[in-house]
RNA sequence: GGCAAGGUAGCUCAGCUGGUUAGAGCGCUGGUCUCAUAAGCCGGAGGUCGGGGAUUCGAGUUCCCCUCUUGCUACCA
């Protein structure tokens, strides 16, 4: 039917999420990747495609025997139960992975061995020694270029030794011309397509031979016994990179080596480099086939900030899932952000897709479904002559669905259900424009039949297609449709552009109730002051300790305020003229009308950073930030506490 | 500093190889129907397409310069 360049290779899918390392908890990237790849997963197996679904859990590594270690645990008890969480979470999710692979699997650790030993006969892996400039104190190597007089440790400024530590090497830069030409001859190898010019420009740059084992500590894969050289482990990305491999029974039984190649690992654009550039470089030296696609996302925001666990603004996806639904919450993942990009999660975006595209576009039209045929034919839908009355609309459906299919395969998800929404327009308009209640009135009970046909059709097709991201809902819009969602009706509708059989419709509940209010408490205020005093060991995120001269890349300035007035219809905003004295004025939008009246400001005197970034609030263009306190009494602005000159330095 | 990708309506973004009055969704706003979830539909406001220059009969779309943002990378701190 559709143009199909590559059939046969098409006819597998295997589809792949990174394995999470279990010194993490799940958070909304993790659930952001698992359910792009559960829904290219549940699309495929739609279509008919053979289809593995490979999700897991990493476990290897220093730092999982140090966090064991710290609880007093087991290292292999304390990764078990990390690695339940997730299972269990993807389980709660529904997610349709047909495998949760885990390092500490005895399969992929024999094949892990096993590609290991391949690589090594072939000469691709050698014993060599890694010299570093080591400071024990940090227990650190670093780079000769960042030592301080060559010598000294760049954190603590002590010395450094020269440490050599045994190591085997993975020969990387024999494969840099190779990899160059994979990337030249595969435009879509990685996407978004801007990210391979970063990949190239790196390996251009020039690869340097990659240490892929350690002897400092023990929790790893150990190297083939023939090698005989039990000190050593296998390091993290060899090992955790071959579960792709080692999960089809690569090295073992065997059992699903054909879906190799992949069809598209799945990652977050942190690990890019080492699925970019490691992976195709091992498979060659592996001498298998490359996978079809690497696809990086972007990060998730939250209300325009950076999540970190200092600021408690983690979006947790159970909570956000409990709260919303879990399918409006797919919905919302895929829908809102160009992949590739960063996206941003706040409870009202979120609530706006739920009302807007879900409640009224989708739901709402099968609601008028229902009652339209409630009201004039007993809830009976007859589609046979749709076409007779309503070919345009039809074609104008068609058009939509058939664009939708590419828009997938290249990682366009959120096109591809801009897309799938025309057709309900299209449906929403026709009920406006041939008015069955009128068309009832005047006899003309044909075309009012028709016309429901046409609504189901359209519907049914977006069910269809919507199946993938949201599979419990178009279930039940199917199921109110008569009709199921299989491959064969995949093929009948979506493929032949056959209508449905004639059926009554099940009145079903709104799918979509309206969502008035956050339904989450933003507790970030709260656990930012619980936490502060508690965690200081977090030095990294948290109320970091700086350096003076960090304190002085902040301009401070006493500043008089020569003009105040209010941001219209802003509730808290104050426009605010601040003269710095040698005619620099700054116009400063402050957040403080609730506390202070325009004229009770002027020609009073505020401390200002006066090198803060411009921002825009309401529009308005703010050059700087007053400085006050606020607590539950209310707020106060930072005076001098005698008049100081005007542009007089804080410090 | 180098390289790359970007800067298009209030917001998020489409605009292919240059060609009539620059588009979509959301938001805002006026009107309207009643089958429906304060939903739907129709209309409207809103853009010097970052700035400047060049090529062209004609540029959001090509070239040059500048500027800002983001990413990668280097280095300084």
């Amino acid at each position: 039917m559709q143009h199909s360049p590559d059939n046969s290779s098409c006819r597998k899918a295997y589809i792949t999420t990174p394995i999470y390392y279990v010194n993490d908890v799940a958070h909304i990237g993790h659930a952001y990747t698992t359910v792009i790849a559960d829904a290219l997963a549940i699309y495929s197996r739609m279509v008919g495609h053979d289809t593995f679904f490979l999700t897991g859990t990493d476990e290897h590594g220093q730092k999982i025997e140090e966090a064991a270690k710290a609880r007093g645990k087991e290292t292999q008890a304390y990764a078990d139960e990390i690695s339940g969480k997730f299972k269990a979470l993807w389980d709660e999710f529904g997610i349709s992975y047909d495998k949760f692979i885990r390092t500490t699997d005895t399969e992929h650790k024999q094949g892990v061995q096993f590609a290991f030993q391949k690589m090594f006969d072939k000469g691709d892996i050698y014993k060599d020694v890694y010299k570093g400039h080591y400071c024990i104190s940090c227990e650190t190597f670093f780079p000769k270029i960042q030592l301080v007089d060559d010598e000294f440790c760049p954190e603590c400024g002590k010395p450094t030794s020269i440490v050599e530590e045994e190591s085997y090497f993975f020969r990387l830069s024999d494969y840099q011309d190779r990899l160059l030409q994979w990337y030249h001859d595969n435009p879509d190898c990685i996407l978004p397509r801007s990210k391979r010019n970063e990949v190239i420009r790196f390996v251009e740059s020039g690869l340097e031979d990659l240490s892929v084992t350690r002897t400092s500590f023990d929790w790893g894969v150990h190297l083939p016994e023939a090698i005989n050289d039990p000190k050593h482990v296998m390091y993290v990305w060899l090992d955790a990179l071959m579960n792709y491999l080692t999960a089809l029974g690569y090295g073992t039984d065997n059992t699903h080596m054909d879906q190799w190649p992949a069809r598209v690992h799945l990652i977050g654009k942190d690990i890019l480099r080492f699925h970019a550039i490691y992976w195709p470089a091992f498979l060659m030296s592996l001498e298998m086939p490359l996978p079809k696609h690497i696809a990086a996302h972007g990060w998730w925001t939250r209300n325009g900030e950076k999540m970190s666990k200092s600021k408690g603004n983690v979006v947790n996806p159970k909570e956000v899932a409990d709260a919303y639904g879990l399918e409006n919450f797919r919905y919302f993942m895929l829908r809102e952000v160009p992949f590739g990009g960063d996206g941003d999660f706040s409870q009202r975006a979120l609530i706006d897709r739920i009302n807007s595209d879900l409640g009224n576009d989708l739901g709402n039209l099968l609601n008028r479904l229902i009652g339209m045929s409630g009201k004039y034919f007993e809830g009976r839908i007859e589609s046979d002559l749709v076409g007779k009355y309503y070919q345009a609309e039809l074609n104008a459906m068609r058009e939509s669905i058939t664009k939708l299919e590419p828009l997938l395969f290249e990682m366009q998800i959120h096109r591809y259900l801009e897309e799938l929404w025309r057709p309900l327009s299209v449906a929403n308009k026709a009920i406006d424009q041939y008015q069955p209640w009128t068309l009832m009135k005047e006899g003309r009970e044909e075309e009012a039949m028709a016309l429901n046909g046409l609504i189901a059709t359209i519907l049914a097709n977006v069910a269809v297609m919507l199946h993938p991201v949201m599979p419990k809902t178009t279930t039940a819009i199917a199921g109110a449709l008569g009709f199921e969602i299989t491959q064969e009706n995949y093929e009948k509708l979506i493929q032949k552009a056959g209508m449905l059989a004639t059926f009554t419709v099940e009145k079903i509940p709104p799918l979509f109730p309206r969502i008035e209010e956050a339904v989450l408490v933003e507790k970030t205020e709260e656990k930012k002051i619980e936490k502060a005093p508690a965690k200081t060991e977090e030095k990294e995120e948290g109320v970091a300790m700086i350096g003076i001269d960090q304190f002085f890349q902040t301009s401070l300035k006493i500043g008089t305020v020569i003009q105040a007035e209010e941001v219209p219809k802003s509730k808290k905003l104050l426009l605010l003229q601040v003269d710095l004295g040698d005619g620099d004025v700054r116009q400063v939008v402050s957040g403080i009308k609730e506390w202070y009246s325009p004229e009770a400001l002027l020609d009073t005197q505020v401390c200002l950073v006066a090198n803060l970034k411009p921002a825009k609030l309401m529009g308005i263009k703010s050059e700087g930030m007053v400085l006050a306190a606020k607590d539950k009494e209310g707020l106060v602005l930072m005076r001098p506490e005698k008049p100081k000159k005007t542009g007089t330095a804080v410090s």
